[in-house]
DNA sequence: CAGTGGTCTAGACCACAAT
DNA sequence: TTGTGGTCTAGACCACTGT
């Protein structure tokens, strides 16, 4: 771990723990970076890091201060890495249903969305994902074959993110994602046990390794009293 | 504007303009600096930008490379700013209706969110806003007085964030977003026209200055079919 | 004025990948 | 070995705020 990433660390838990004043400034740049024996431009990098989680903001000619509301949400903000359901709700029991898992040659709509050509196979998966026993969210995923390959049912029951870094060693870059709100449809009303008038949020996503490939176009499919999306935007500068 | 915005700004239009080859590499960072007259670290907070935006992705060992969907997504991508729906939406016809505009003692929960005393009134407001004359979303505001001030049926029907920016010289750091669907209740069939089985995108949002301090708690109710919220999440290390 | 964060520099060294 | 991006430094100067 980056000498930055340390320094944040440990910021972060003195917030948290609440080793600083809430109504008072922490400690100046250069004063943090002579206690961290670091550059001021570290210092700022690490800070810049926890005002992009929302935990801090900074005023010039003032200080930085800690966001009193942004507690509340330390939990979420942390989490703005690249995990899959399985990592993401960690401590849960999250298990697996598999409704489709086939190789087939994709839609044009997939291919142009994963800049492949409509001959290049890709998989074609449906799982229904189970949070302590209870459907939480139907996944329809669509992977090319010749970049993500060894898919079998034990990873399917596990989770697909684990294979792609530990299992095939690449790592995931990010993702372009589209939510929306829509009318559940027989899928959704048989396996999330939907009601004919209960929506669907569908998180729409194209998924990036860190060679700029895209190699996963998938939409979720959640039950709306199950499942909130949480964002955080804060400007650094 | 800064060196690194100018200079961003000029790779961003480089890039849409096609001038660099999609499938070589963009010069190097020294290369680019160089160009630029500035320092490495100046060149690489550009390319940060960019990177943020999901239009470039860096390899190291070998160099940075567009992102060939994230052109598809340009637009979206740049307006990663602290915009109200009347910026976002530019070059189209955006009016409010207004449904209810009081001065009020906030409810706990309210209070909460904005972290303010339940005896410090707060603006409540529902407004209507359509785009093109059609109803586009169903917006219920919460501001404390004490902080936004100003507020009046002129101001309503433009912008608040523009009064905001403008009027009272406030700026806008960021939003902590939570995004769900919800079935309509009486006020969105009413004013967006939904049918009973027709879902909401309500998007809760508490707005912060930069400051640190929140000055807005709102819902805003989306018809299901027309508004797509959309995001993108990148490593940049 | 002094104190804060914001920008920028010139250069060092490291980590990773292709040759 | 070379060339790429990643990290870090020590210091300069600027912009904004309050005294």
């Amino acid at each position: 771990m980056n000498k930055y990433e340390l320094i944040s660390k440990e910021i972060r838990r003195r917030i948290v723990a609440e080793i600083y004043s809430m109504d008072q400034p922490i400690p100046d740049e250069v004063t943090l970076s002579k206690e961290f024996s670091c550059s001021r431009m570290t210092m700022k990098r690490a800070l810049d890091i926890l005002v992009t989680e929302g935990l801090l903001f900074r005023r010039r000619g003032h200080g930085t201060f800690i966001v009193k509301s942004g507690l509340q949400n330390a939990y979420v903000n942390v989490d703005n890495e690249n995990k899959g359901l399985t990592n993401l709700l960690i401590g849960k029991k999250v298990t697996s249903k598999i409704i489709k898992f086939d190789v087939l040659f994709p839609t044009k709509e997939v291919a142009s969305q994963l800049a492949i050509d409509t001959n290049n196979p890709v998989y074609d998966i449906i799982r229904l994902r189970y949070v302590e026993g209870e459907p939480y969210v139907l996944e329809k995923t669509h992977m090319p074959v010749n970049i993500i390959g060894g898919i079998n049912e034990a990873v399917l029951h596990g989770s697909i993110y684990n294979h792609i870094s530990e299992g095939l060693k690449l790592s995931i870059a990010g993702f372009h994602r589209k939510i929306r709100a829509c009318k559940p449809d027989e899928l959704d009303r048989i396996y999330l046990g939907c009601q004919p008038d209960d929506p669907i949020l569908e998180v729409e996503q194209v998924a990036y390794l860190n060679t700029g490939v895209a190699f996963e176009y998938s939409f979720s499919r959640h039950r709306y009293d199950r499942f909130v999306f949480t964002t955080v935007n804060i400007t650094k500068k």
